[in-house]
DNA sequence: CGGCCTGTTGATGCGACTCAATTCAGGTGG
DNA sequence: CCACCTGAATTGAGTCGCATCAACAGGCCG
């Protein structure tokens, strides 16, 4: 890939909003394009990280996978987000592994070069770490939904949060396709495919949603939103 | 406070580590001493961050409570730690709350000044960097945990850790005291305290533990290891 | 002493995971 | 073009972990 089509992408990318254009094209030049194929793991859980990916298209998960096989998913990755770039800072192990789900195309920014960059690039810097705050705060949010709500009310706040990533608002009407599978999705909710399957079914005959192919449309947003303050039991 | 006596505290907390004698100094000059009295709420969550806090005396609970008024317990600060750090990158309010379990000591940096300052402190942003980053792996764990796994082997986990960071090994005949309450803990391991309790008492007819006056002695390391892997169901 | 908080133990119920069977959609090869 | 296979989605029945409700013991303090 030419420097200036990935200058084009890394401007295009929030960590690097508000980066000077000579210290763009630096970074574009330390950048190392590397391709994935459907169900290639980027990197595993445990290993040393050589430095972090900036995915350009595709789609990729990282999981957690439990001894006996079960998932966990803690993120799924779109384009243009950074993944990974956390423990470049700490020296420690990749705490979840990277897996592609679809053809993956991504940016490697070597962990070395990229670490020498930051320390002259103060505006970088503050970017890598809003970027991590929202990481934390994301993170946070789902913590508290795993341990605190139920299913139904994550699947309530997920669809809502779906709808206006879609659409910029929420509104009745409004339809909008899942990412990926159930089975993933289930997996990023904390629950399983059957569960989430059931309930599902169970807010459509509320008349909350209606389904097909796929693709999800709001019928009652204030239902959904209720039933995403519900509480655990 | 003095600022000879803020800088001897600054110069032991981790994110502070590695920075230049000098920029200590301009840092002890900022901060704030603030304390709280046991009980007392230090930031709510949704609210503006207007700066964050170092804990020199005391412990924290950063907490999530749902509308039920049941609580998850994020994280447990101890002394030498910082709290609300994240917040301060991201526009974004607390994602949680922050409530004084015992009466608290903290520096308190404002957000504006530490900003500005950090702009011109390389060392510092790279510790602040590697401070989230730890944030960050400790969240995954959590989230693996309370999603993947038992109550039972969330619980040898957290007894494990605390073995090691109270002595630095794990090893039989080893003991510890819990932070807190049992009730603090359990909301910490996303659970209630019936079930810790339980828990515990399963744990010491095992004979993996002895109990006494809120003390904790490991008899059977590799049990609870064993345990620890558990997975759910 | 009496109130309050923490911790323990028992009985019960519910949510959600497991196992299993079936249907459906997409892709492949004959 | 259809038969075949694979993976995903759905639905039912059974089980289990754990939260809830409730009762009670022990320690601390006013």
């Amino acid at each position: 890939m030419e420097i200036i089509q990935k200058k084009k992408i890394l401007r295009e990318a929030y960590l690097f909003s508000g980066v000077a254009e000579n210290d763009l094209e630096t970074l574009a030049e330390l950048a190392v394009s590397r391709d994935f194929p459907r169900q290639a793991v980027i990197f595993f859980e445990g290993k040393e990280p050589q430095g972090f990916f900036m995915l350009v298209r595709g789609l990729v998960k990282l999981v957690k996978t439990s001894p006996d096989g079960k998932e966990y998913i803690i993120r799924l990755v779109q384009p243009g987000e950074t993944f990974g770039e956390a423990v470049v800072f700490a020296d420690s192990p990749f705490p979840a592994t990277a897996m592609a789900l679809e053809d993956c195309q991504t940016l490697f920014f070597p962990k070395k070069t990229f670490l020498h960059y930051l320390a002259v690039s103060p505006a970088l810097a503050r970017n890598m770490l809003a970027t991590m705050s929202r990481l934390l705060y994301h993170l946070t949010r789902q913590l508290e939904d795993v341990s605190l709500k139920e299913v139904s009310a994550r699947l309530a706040r997920y669809l809502l949060e779906r709808c206006q990533e879609t659409h910029g608002r929420i509104g009745a009407g409004l339809t909008f396709a899942l990412p990926t599978t159930k089975t993933h999705l289930a997996a990023y909710l904390g629950t399983i495919s059957e569960t989430l399957s059931r309930t599902l079914a169970r807010f459509k005959s509320m008349g909350a949603i209606e389904m097909e192919k796929g693709k999800i449309t709001i019928t009652d947003p204030a239902l959904l939103q209720n039933m995403a303050k519900g509480t655990k039991s």
